[in-house]
DNA sequence: GCAGTATCCCAAAACGTTTTGTTAAATCTA
DNA sequence: TAGATTTAACAAAACGTTTTGGGATACTGC
């Protein structure tokens, strides 16, 4: 069943079935009507393959989750924020008439040339001077990222906060329920996620004259790696801190839990705070407080922006995603 | 740069391109291999769409996840199995050169084009006489399922345990844990996992002369609906079973602790189980007993079988794929 | 009545491949 | 050496659309 079908059936040409679907050419309204209504009742559609040979637009999107292409296969982790933000962005591109395609890292091995054929792309947070953005503007694919790439300032397409909002208000919190000496736990992936938080605290520090307590570790070592930080600040000549900042919710519940084995209380001698809500987060005993990072809006802004993008808005100013901080009885101690 | 500006460089027809590249046609081993040479010299490669329309094979496979399109729009968690099931049936794609869309309900609203143009689709539990499948079948459309379609006992390109075994280990694990009196909470979705699994409990209770005790409860409802399950058990006349197996992780969460509430411990009192692992189960206090669904696994085979069956492969056994049973603290009570 | 202008429609080109059928040259057979 | 066969390359068709550049036909204005 194609557009020749359909033409022979209304009595007119291919063009006219072509104008009439699409709303483009200058038809008479009463062919169009009866050519829509002729294509109706076939069931036509159509080919979405044809159409985007000829108009080079394929009606998909390419989703790229840059943290997860450090893991071996997706398989372990608490990928709790990133299937929620999957999950809108399918959602949202497919209300906008786009598929989504999931695409590891198109820059190593083969490319499954498919990737490149899509008319857009979204980039979970991208490492600095990311090579996938690289590659992708080789080949003149757009591209809109969640988060910055923290060697192009000059690049303006993303969307977020940026971490250092997120980061202030932590440590607004923290200081406020009393905290002394605040601690901070990030990962190690040069995204700006990591880099913004850092140098957010280290300003902070800087300004205050508080003391500097700057721990780095592994995003996928999950709550092993908090208690590990922990073990550090066991082993550590200094006192414990009493507040401390973990960017990923694994690694605060895993703290967390080794702190509490080794006698220590949370929140009473302890303040604990993560930087990205998740189930260990939600789940710990006590509840850890968290930044709501949002995936779903995120991802759907994303999508929107990129698909307007596309669609050759070009003097778009991206949406600002006003996190969430999520207040719970790690950090429920009262000062005055 | 097309296949024309190819043959150009390299002196010969686009034809010869094509074999060369393809390994198709009949072309000298020195052309071909010369062929190869300037083509990846150029950094041509072929593209996706032409070839696409060309041999109607677009290099993309749809995924359907059918539990998630009952919610309003991923929003909701604890899809930790889903999550890990699309990221490894992505890789998998990936490996085999196949793109992964992500699809909602291609049935309702308005489908983008795009998503009857792919390869073939993996379709997780479907429903009885789902819709989606019958929409694919009319478009010729390969597909395999994760999960029978409890309507079609004919249809055999499905890959999983059917949920019999699981709930045939599960009560067999209750039992010898001293249970005397096991409980099922099943949802209300209508496909394989919870069919089978209602049935298998069924007949074992009427073999055993046992008791049944069956709830049924929203998928969707989480934490919450365990709880309310678990309310359902305080407030009837009947005592509370020693042991409950839930189907989520979620239910058995929520329900375990309600019950704890009310002064029952687990597993003293009551021994619980979920039939999917979650982190849920893993993170309750006690850790919960559960069957790991294997997504990973179960994604890839899925995948490659769908692939496989692509290729032309027809006789092909679906494999089988063997859960396991993590035994958690809240079964943990010896008997002799 | 005739040039000029809208209005409506269509034939054909184009998109970049793969595949089919054909031709030319080289090799074999008797 | 004439004919048959094999080998190697290519021209052209096909895939199903969208878009371009005309052509009819019917209206205007003078």
């Amino acid at each position: 069943m194609t557009i020749h079908d359909v033409a022979k059936q209304a009595g007119v040409s291919i063009t006219t079935v072509s104008h009439s679907l699409n709303g483009k050419g200058v038809v008479a309204a009463a062919t169009r009507q009866h050519v829509v209504d002729v294509a109706a009742s076939m069931g036509y559609s159509a080919d979405a393959i044809a159409r985007g040979l000829r108009s080079s637009r394929l009606g998909v999107l390419g989703l790229v989750i840059r943290p997860l292409d450090s893991l071996d296969s997706y398989q372990p982790v608490g990928v709790d924020y990133f299937m929620r933000f999957a999950g809108a962005a399918a959602v949202e591109a497919l209300d906008r008439g786009f598929g989504l395609m999931l695409v590891r890292d198109p820059t190593t091995s083969r490319v499954p040339d498919i990737a490149l054929a899509v008319d857009g792309f979204v980039i979970s947070d991208p490492i600095g001077n990311d090579p996938v953005i690289a590659l992708l503007n080789r080949n003149d694919i757009p591209l809109v990222t969640v988060g910055r790439d923290v060697e192009h300032p000059e690049f303006t397409d993303w969307v977020g906060t940026g971490a250092n909002a997120d980061c202030a208000a932590i440590i607004a919190h923290l200081c406020e329920r009393g905290a002394k000496s605040i601690a901070i736990v990030t990962g190690t992936d040069v995204n700006s996620w990591n880099i913004d938080s850092e140098t957010t605290y280290l300003s902070w520090a800087a300004e205050q004259g508080q003391p500097v307590i700057l721990y780095r570790q592994d995003e996928t070592s999950g709550e092993a790696g908090g208690r590990a930080v922990a073990e550090e600040m066991l082993a550590s000549e200094s006192p414990i801190p009493d507040a401390v900042y973990c960017l990923t919710g694994r690694h605060a519940a895993g703290l967390q839990t080794r702190l509490q084995e080794a006698g220590y209380s949370i929140p009473a001698d302890v303040l604990v705070v993560a930087g990205s809500d998740s189930e260990q987060t939600r789940n710990s005993s006590p509840p850890i407080t968290s930044v709501d990072l949002m995936p779903e809006r995120t991802a759907r802004e994303a999508v929107a922006l990129l698909v307007r993008r596309l669609e050759g808005d070009t003097d778009l100013t991206p949406p600002l995603i006003e996190n969430e901080l999520r207040i719970r009885e790690s950090t429920n101690r009262h000062v005055n």
